[in-house]
DNA sequence: TTGTACGCGTTATCAA
DNA sequence: TTGATAACGCGTACAA
């Protein structure tokens, strides 16, 4: 064990540069050399040192891949993706799950950059606050040693690169998909006042303005991501007698707390009450009905993150702003 | 940037030998010099360079974690847990989703051997097979460099360690409800052939032989982990005339798929069906009715693999075969 | 085409 | 308590 590049070199009768050209495959070797060499390595077991090829080069080829919560299931699929991508690049991945504490955030950031990652991928729209005590410029400041590219989210700053799914209007189009169904009170449930998480609130709202619909405020909703969270709003509508016919949703688990509702209280869905889940999970397929939903591309969204993360590492040009298109699929929780 | 502890000894006025005997704290420096020191790195903004140190004790605190697939809602939870508790030792983790590919599973083990890792921890029970072309002798064989620990396989080999479920247990206990209930006709569906997924089995097989029940073949079916395989094919069992009045699972997935099932056929849960899942996970919650479902305690058998591992790297004794009991979570598709 | 020698930034051993 | 210096194993500029 630990046979190192001068075993090699000493068993195949060469220098330790031509071991080392071989092993990099760039340089020119002889035929007959290389064969030396490899028999050599082979016969050893040898494997290079990535610590020491690491201190050389200053790299170990490695991102980090933070997220608030990897059992998340959004966050889990963007998590999986990511790391494939990567893969194929030959880059490995060091996950950091932070949990929702800005501090948290700060110094698993700073833990990253310390274990100099060459690059790191925020996953998720919880990274960028937007409130007076906290701020962005942790972020910021790490994007001075190595680039950052935001799953979801987005920050206008050097070496910051922004991956995003056009949510305000693929709501937008949502809610006025219901309206069309000539339904009014159109209640919106929301897990997160990210920039993503405002971006689809303010789809919300410009559908519902567009058509002149006035709402009670208690029909936008800031909730929980438990199913029954949601669930449990609603039957408080529904006890105050505030009467609604659909509900968008910022993420399927919230969707699936309104069939609770439903079938706690006697409200057919569709017919009575139609519902619209966000990220095409596998909780749409869960429900019953199933969920018509938003899918929100995490692949799509995950693999541009990756590419534009390549390009910026081996010094091409990257959008510093990518969107990608949201579909809807529709099920049975919908008439349309 | 990139300051090094040349840097600090000159601006401290000390040797690089101080430097390195402050930043890691153990030996005795004088309380004057350790300041001087402090001062100079916080000035120079100073970080130690991980991988010259990675290269000096020949490690960097990093263990690979892999799995087939970490989107999967039990997987995604697995490593979660694992990593946060990794974190907890001051352990990075390298993320490696292999998929169900044999070869894919050897050569990323073999990667994660070749980037150095101080330990492998395998998650999921995909890991260990048991066919005539493919065996695991690359599990074993990497053993021989780190150790490896399985959640939820097991191999008895020297340097694995294997974390486990009481799964033959629990479904067999399951299984004893259902027939207590006087059913007579479950049906059993599982999605994986792992050791897991056979011990599984066995429970569900000694609870029916014991009852004196003898079931027709198609009574036990391996599926896909998708919803709508167990729902086709208890319709299949359905057309075919062959009654059922319970559905035994491996996986809630299978489970969800059985409500999908009574849904379409009329079919009412938990009177004329009784259903039980396994993993109690969040599709738990989605179905109507709720899933009773067997917790197989992903967060404990976690932080049980990490607490393993940790013992081993420390050179502490550690047990080879831990087992943790599952919980049964009655819920809405079960009577008792 | 091949070899020599140095640098990368630590930790650890030995003297002082 | 401190300092000088040798590892650690690789990549590479430069020389041959």
């Amino acid at each position: 064990m630990n046979i190192n590049i001068y075993d090699v070199s000493k068993k195949a009768g060469v220098s330790i540069a031509t071991v080392s050209r071989v092993l990099n495959g760039n340089a020119k070797v002889s035929e007959k050399t290389r064969d030396k060499v490899i028999n050599a390595m082979k016969e050893l077991d040898y494997t290079p040192n990535v610590f020491a090829r690491g201190l050389g080069l200053n790299t170990m080829k490695t991102i980090g891949i933070m997220c608030i919560d990897s059992s998340d299931i959004y966050l889990a699929n963007a998590v999986y993706y990511l790391e494939q991508e990567l893969r194929k690049y030959n880059y490995d991945s060091i996950l950091c799950c932070t949990g929702k504490d800005y501090n948290n955030k700060k110094n698993y950031l700073e833990l990253l950059l310390s274990k100099r990652v060459d690059g790191i991928i925020l996953a998720g729209s919880q990274f960028v606050e937007n409130t007076s005590e906290h701020n962005n410029d942790y972020i910021i400041n790490a994007a001075k040693d190595v680039p950052i590219v935001l799953v979801n989210g987005y920050l206008d700053a050097d070496n910051i690169y922004s991956v995003m799914c056009n949510d305000e209007e693929a709501v937008y189009n949502a809610t006025k998909l219901l309206i069309n169904n000539s339904h009014r009170n159109i209640v919106y449930l929301y897990t997160s006042t990210s920039y993503s998480g405002m971006n689809k609130y303010r789809g919300y709202l410009k559908a519902i303005n567009e058509a002149g619909i006035t709402l009670p405020d208690e029909f936008h909703h800031l909730c929980g991501k438990n199913i029954s969270h949601a669930r449990d709003y609603l039957t408080y509508l529904y006890d105050k007698g505030m009467k609604f016919d659909a509900v968008m949703t910022s993420d399927d688990s919230i969707a699936a707390g309104a069939v609770k509702f439903a079938h706690t209280h006697g409200t057919r869905i569709p017919e009575d009450l139609e519902v619209i889940g966000y990220n095409n999970s596998v909780l749409s397929l869960c429900t019953e009905p199933e969920l018509t939903s938003i899918d929100s591309k995490v692949e799509e969204l995950s693999s541009c993150a990756v590419s534009v993360l390549m390009k910026v590492l081996s010094g091409e040009d990257a959008d510093n702003h990518s969107i990608i298109a949201a579909d809807i699929i529709k099920r049975n929780t919908t008439i349309f």
